[in-house]
Order: C-alpha cells, then structure tokens, then sequence
RNA sequence: GGGUGCUUAGCUCAGUUGGGAGAGCAUCGCCCUUACAAGGCGAAGGUCGCAGGUUCGAGCCCCGCAGCACCCA
C-alpha cells in the first residue's frame, strides 16, 4: 500500500521502496511487484530514506519526477522513466493516458484505480507546494539534460583563501554563511531556459555527439574531426549560462580578461566588494572561484556585507509586491495618487491591485514629502548598522532631513558674522580663549571618532558623530558661545577676530568631514565660504587634517561652564519661570579652580542662563532657608536661583518625590555593593571608587531635594 | 528537515574585551530669544522576550524554552 500526492506520476514508477529496519516487509525486498495499470513489474529495495513511521511505511519510487527520488534511484541502480513532455502532458503512446495533461491523467488515474479497487482511500494532506515566481503555474520536478560545473575543485581553494584571511569579510560572521555553503557544495547546473543571456557554448551533431567549443566553427571544426566528414549538422544548445555563471567572469572580465591589458594588471585583485548578504554564494563565492581558476589570484580582499533595506513591515522590498520605495521618491517627494499609480502599474500579479493601493493610502496617506539627497544619503549611512535587516521608516529621514536644515542655518549665521575672515586650517588658528580650544577638541575628537567608524566600515558610528558634533556642540553651545562672546564689550578685538576665524574654520573643517554622507549642501556652503572657491570644488579639498593635541584643562573649563548653565537651567524650568525672564541666581564656591573658571565665563553663563545678577555668597545653606530660594550643585560648586511665585506646588512635589525614590533605590543598591566584602575584593579599584562616589552624589543630591521638598510644604 | 540571525522606550533602531542602558520620530510643559518653530529650553517614558546558570557584578557569556525572520533542501 503506497500513498501519493501526485497520481499520475505513478505511471512513472520504477520501485517500491521501504525501510531496511522495517521487520513489516523484509521478505519483500529484493523481490518485485506489479505496478497497476501500465503492469510493469518493479524492484522493492530498502533505503533508510524511508520514514517507516510515516503511512504504511511504502514509498513508491518515480526517479525521473522526484529530486528525492532520483537520488534514492541513483543509488539503487533504478531506471529513470521520464513519462512526460516538456509541456507536461503524458507521454506515454499505447496507453490510455498518452497526450493526457498532468492534471487530466491524475484524474483519470484515481479514476481507475478506484474501478480496480485499488483506492484505500483519499484524505486531505496540506503541503507546500512551489509555484513559478512569474507565472504562478505549479512546479514540478521533470527529468532534463543539463550542464553541470563540478564545484567541488573550485571552492577547495576558495574557501582556504578566506580560511587564511586572504579574503576578510566584514562582518566577519558572515564568513560562516560562506563556509557553510562551500564546505557543503554541489555540482552547479548553469543551463537556463530563458531567452536572453550567453548561450551555453555546446553543439550537438545528428547522432548526439556534443562539442563545447568557443564558436560554431570551431565546434564545426571538431565534429568534422569526430565524424571525418562534412555531412553533419550542428544545433547549439538552446539555453544560457545562469546569470552568476556570467557574474562570476565580471571582476576580470571587465578588466579586458583574457588579454593581458593595463586595466586588468593595476585594478585586479580590487580591495573590496560591497553587497548584501543575500548574494554571499551566488555572486560573492562564485567570483572567488572563478577569480582563483581563471585569474590567478583573489578578486578582492575584503567584502563588506550591508544589510537589505525592507518595507516598514519588514518584508523584502518587490516591485512585484508593489511595497518599492523609490529613492527618487523620497527625494523629490510624490503625491500619493501618483504613488499609487506608480506601485500598482506593472504588477504580476494585477488583481492585488486594489490591496497595495489600500496599503499605500493607509501608510502616506499624504504622499511622500521631499526629503533631498542629502538627507536620503545621510540616512542610509546612520542606518548601516551590522544587522542584516534595515526596516525602513520615513520618521527616520524627516530627521536627518532636519538635520540638513540645521546645518544650513548654522552655516548662514557663521557667514553673516565671517564677513572678510580667513579661513585656515585648524591647527592654524590663535586661538587663545578656553572656548576656542574646547570646540577644537571636540572637532578633534570627532575626527578620530570618524577615521575609526570607516576603518571599520561603521558608516553608522561616522555619521553618528558628525550629527552630535555639530548639533549638540557647534550649534547648540558654541555658536551661542559666540554669540554672547561678539556682543560683550569686555571682549578685546584680537579675541573676537579670532573667535570668528574659529568659527568660520571650524565650519570648514566640519563639512569637509561631512561632504562624504552629504554632498550637496556641503558643497554649496563651502564654495559659500570664500570667493576665491566660485569655480572649484570642496570634492578635492583634504577630508580630514591634522589637529594638535586637545586641550583638556579648556575642556574641563568648557564642560564645566555648560553644566552650570544646564543646572540654572533645569532649575528655571522647574520653577517654571519663562525662558525670557531674567532672575537672580547666587553661587557659592569651595575652589580656586572653579573661581577663576567662573570669572572668565561669567558673561556666557549669564546670558545663556539668562540671569539679570550671579553674586557670590558665603554660605548657601544660610540662603537657601529664605523663600523662594532654591538651589542645585555641580560638584561642590552650588548654584542658587530666587524664583517668582511658585505656582503648582503638589506637581513639583511629587517630582521630587519620584526623584527621591530613584534615589533612595540608587543608595540601596550601592550600599550593597560597598557591603559585599567580594566587590571589594575583587572589582578593579576603579569600579569600587566610582560606586563610592556615586553613593556620595547621591547623597548629596538627596540632602538637597529634602531641603527643597521641606520648604515647598512649609509654604 | 538543515543552517543563520533576531526579540532593548509607543514606533524604527544603536549599545564596541561583562561595571547600572542611548539616538531619531512620537508624547508632555514653557517659549515666535535677531542662524534655525523642519526650531529653542526642559520633562516623561524601558524587571533589555521567558526561565535557569557562570560571576563580586549579565542587555552583553553559557544551557533551555517561546515567538519572529531569512537562506538551503
């Protein structure tokens, strides 16, 4: 008793086959059975391909339709039966079945072995079955002459190349994916029955005697030979290579390969290879073996393997499922009929129409606005992180967009203010005031932080840094620095020029390091920089430069004065004061350090704080009883600010409160760990100083809030 | 069936030899302050899929489970 999913193919049967541990049917192989309705008598043989569990534990045999079974026959020596035409109609003359279609005769066949009784019976059985990508139509196995390369010589080398670091594939664990397929390779079937492509170079004579030869004559040529007469005709093969078979050839082929030219000798082997992780063995692989049989050497040393961009859903981007985002959309924009129009044109399947266009209303349901190269290109970078996915989401780029737009208008307000100032290269600059050298560390900084994201094609860490660099500290602080800086009157001359030079050379330097994630506008702004650049281009000026050592002592006197005007700050947004109104603050100081960092960024702190007086008191706590008063400290360096009626008290409460059980959380924690005699026996001396500290801060910070909380209640 | 990978804030994702988690967008509050409202200044939001183990200490290392994805057959 066997059971089948395809009938029909049952006329095309050449063995039974059952379990060699299957004690049910042991008598039973080697002997032979009747097949019904063709009565061609066939072999039982034991495999352990056979799953005894499942049905009846009989697997019927059909070499010629079955990859499985093609490769249970090949061991058993069966006779391969090809019952059909290429257009699947059977093809057997003298039996009933003959010229049948496949779906016909498996009608007909159930048909039959019911009148013979033969049927035990027919349940519903779900399985996958494979459909052709263009047409739909099913897919089934069908026993064909093809051409074969044998594999096995040529990834051995292949893969030793990448095994002894030849070839570097980052990320590295794409390697894993490379072995896996080459340690376990097969034979290549490279014949395609398509229309286009190169045509398998095979010719066949009348009598089946093919000739591989590089043209018609010379094919000719050698059949002549073989037959020792003219009286022949040749019929090339009527399919072609597979395209990777072509694509495997491209790094030399290109290059002039087989000839010996100037282009193949300087640019093969290539330094690297970039592409995505879904074509590691059908191009990446082939063209290392190809590379090694036929050039000699390795194509490339190293292949940077990118993720694949996908729909907001995750699935593959096909214009076939009408979810493309076309780059040119994202940068020009598109209103959303067009857009629709645009996804639901050219479909294969066009009676999903209607859903994409549903889809596509519920996803932009605006279109798609402009978002610019830059921002696009900007994007992908900050996107190409080392995962092999890369969801795509429009939030994404409307940032960067805005990205672009900031630097923009920094660049205006640096050229408003530069007007008749050189621009020279940073380490070049005077620079002698503490926020001069502050922003040059940090640009310094940014430049290592660069050169080490692309060492090790971390285009997202690169670009990651440009962003904070010049948004959170060239916008965000140092402009504003400048600001202050240009309108006090207390500034000499020399220092302002200067701060301007820094200002406009900064700028520079910036978008140099920048024009790689965002040609366009760097472009622009550098011509925009001096007039003698009309005519040239910011593309051959140098990326990077060199920069002296930063200066930590302005870094740490920068850093400082930008946490004291973050704390008046929070405090003011705590009290609820607006951001226009000027208040008093207080400070009080235990260090010499900070009194001289103080005095020389009094201006900045009080008018990025917006203070209308910053005094100096003796002892904080003797103010901090008064009303209204309340107060934050940075180290200890406290700050104290007088605020106007303090409106919702329960609200400000209840902050402090939540903040005082993070806190307390916090203290818990520490102490515990301060306690557990292994911390401190066995943490490094660093991690335990570190927790002592930040036991103390949290103390400190606690004692504060109290205060605070105690006289907001008093009230 | 075999292989590979993923699961972190409402969403999309970072998190580099293990020392108490970050970004963009969205959200909330206050501001049209002369580069920028596509902005400024603040804030809120996460028992890092679940359950064990190793360790003084785990988002990160190991075992198991669940869910998801892709590749090969």
């Amino acid at each position: 008793m066997i059971a089948t999913t395809r009938p029909e193919t049952m006329l095309g049967d050449t063995a039974v086959a059952v379990h060699p541990d299957d004690d049910r049917y042991q008598h039973l192989v080697g002997k032979t059975v009747r097949l019904p309705l063709v009565n061609r008598a066939i072999p039982v043989v034991a495999d352990n391909y056979v799953d005894p569990e499942f049905g009846s534990g009989c697997v019927k045999i059909t070499p010629a339709h079955d990859f499985n079974d093609y490769a249970l026959g090949e061991r058993h020596n069966l006779d391969v039966l090809n019952i059909m035409t290429p257009h699947a109609s059977i093809d057997l003359p003298g039996t009933p079945y003959h010229n049948m279609t496949r779906t016909e005769a498996r009608s007909a066949v159930v048909r039959d072995l019911e009148q013979l009784n033969l049927v035990e019976k027919i349940e519903a059985h779900k399985y996958k079955v494979p459909r052709g990508d263009r047409t739909g139509e099913i897919i089934e196995p069908y026993l064909t002459d093809q051409w074969f390369v044998k594999a096995k010589p040529l990834a051995e080398p292949a893969i030793e190349a990448v095994k002894n670091g030849q070839i570097r594939f980052v990320p590295k664990n794409w390697e894993r994916t490379y072995f896996e397929w080459m340690e376990n390779i097969e034979d290549w079937c490279i014949s395609r029955q398509i229309w286009w492509g190169h045509r398998i170079p095979a010719w066949y004579d009348d009598s089946g005697n093919v000739f591989v030869a590089r043209s018609a004559a010379e094919a000719a040529k050698q059949a002549r030979a073989l037959n020792g007469h003219d009286n022949f005709e040749l019929r090339q093969d009527d399919d072609v290579l597979d395209t990777w078979f072509s694509s495997a050839l491209w790094p030399f082929s290109t290059l002039g390969w087989p000839e010996n030219t100037d282009a193949y000798r300087t640019f093969y082997p290539t330094n690297v290879l970039v592409t995505g992780f879904d074509i590691i063995f059908f191009w990446v692989a082939r063209m290392i073996m190809f590379g090694l049989r036929f050039a000699a050497d390795i194509p490339f040393d190293e292949v940077y393997i990118h993720g694949l961009v996908r729909d907001s859903e995750g699935r593959k981007m096909s214009k076939s499922k009408g979810n493309i985002l076309d780059p040119l959309d994202l940068i020009d924009g598109i209103e959303l009929e067009p857009l629709i129009k645009k996804r639901t044109t050219g479909l294969m399947q066009p009676e999903i129409a209607p859903e994409i266009e549903q889809a596509t209303r519920t996803e932009f349901p605006n279109g798609i606005p402009a978002y610019g190269t830059d921002a696009l290109r900007f994007t992908f970078a900050r996107l190409a992180t080392q995962g092999r996915d890369i969801r795509f989401d429009l939030g994404r780029i409307e940032g960067y967009r805005n990205f672009c737009n900031k630097l923009w208008n920094a660049a205006r307000f640096v050229l408003m203010n530069t007007e008749g100032t050189k621009v020279v290269p940073v380490d070049q600059l005077k620079a002698q005031l503490a926020l001069e050298k502050w922003i040059i560390a940090q640009l310094s900084r940014t430049a290592d932080q660069i050169e080490h994201g692309f060492a090790i094609y971390r285009f997202d860490i690169a670009s990651k840094h440009l962003y904070e660099f010049i948004w959170d500290e060239f916008c965000a602080w140092f402009i504003e620095f400048v600001k202050v800086s240009l309108r006090d009157p207390t500034v000499n001359e020399t220092d302002k020029e200067s701060l301007k030079q820094t200002l406009l050379s900064v700028l520079d330097a910036s978008i140099r390091m920048l024009h790689p994630f965002m040609p366009f506008i760097t472009e622009e702004i550098w011509r925009s920089i001096a007039d003698a650049r009309k005519d040239r281009s910011i593309m051959f000026e140098p990326f990077s430069e060199h920069f002296a050592e930063p200066d930590e002592h302005a870094v740490a006197e920068i850093e400082w004065t930008k946490s004291v005007i973050s704390s008046i700050r929070n405090l003011r947004s705590e009290m609820n004061i607006k951001p226009g109104e000027r208040i008093s603050a207080m400070y009080e100081l235990k260090c010499a350090t900070h009194e001289k960092w103080l005095t020389q960024n009094r201006t900045l702190m009080m008018e990025l704080a917006r203070l209308k007086s910053f005094d100096r008191v003796a002892d904080a706590n003797a103010d901090v009883s008064q009303d209204n008063i309340i107060s934050t400290q940075i180290g200890d360096f406290k700050v104290l600010i007088r605020t106007g009626d303090l409106e919702d008290v329960k609200e400000q409460v209840a902050r402090i409160d939540r903040q005082l059980a993070d806190l307390d959380g916090q203290m818990i924690r520490s102490r515990k760990k301060l306690d557990n005699d292994q911390f401190l026996e066995k943490a490094p001396a660093a991690v335990v100083e570190k927790e002592r500290e930040r036991l103390a801060e949290c103390r400190k910070t606690s004692a504060l809030l109290h205060e605070r909380r105690k006289k907001l209640t008093a009230n």
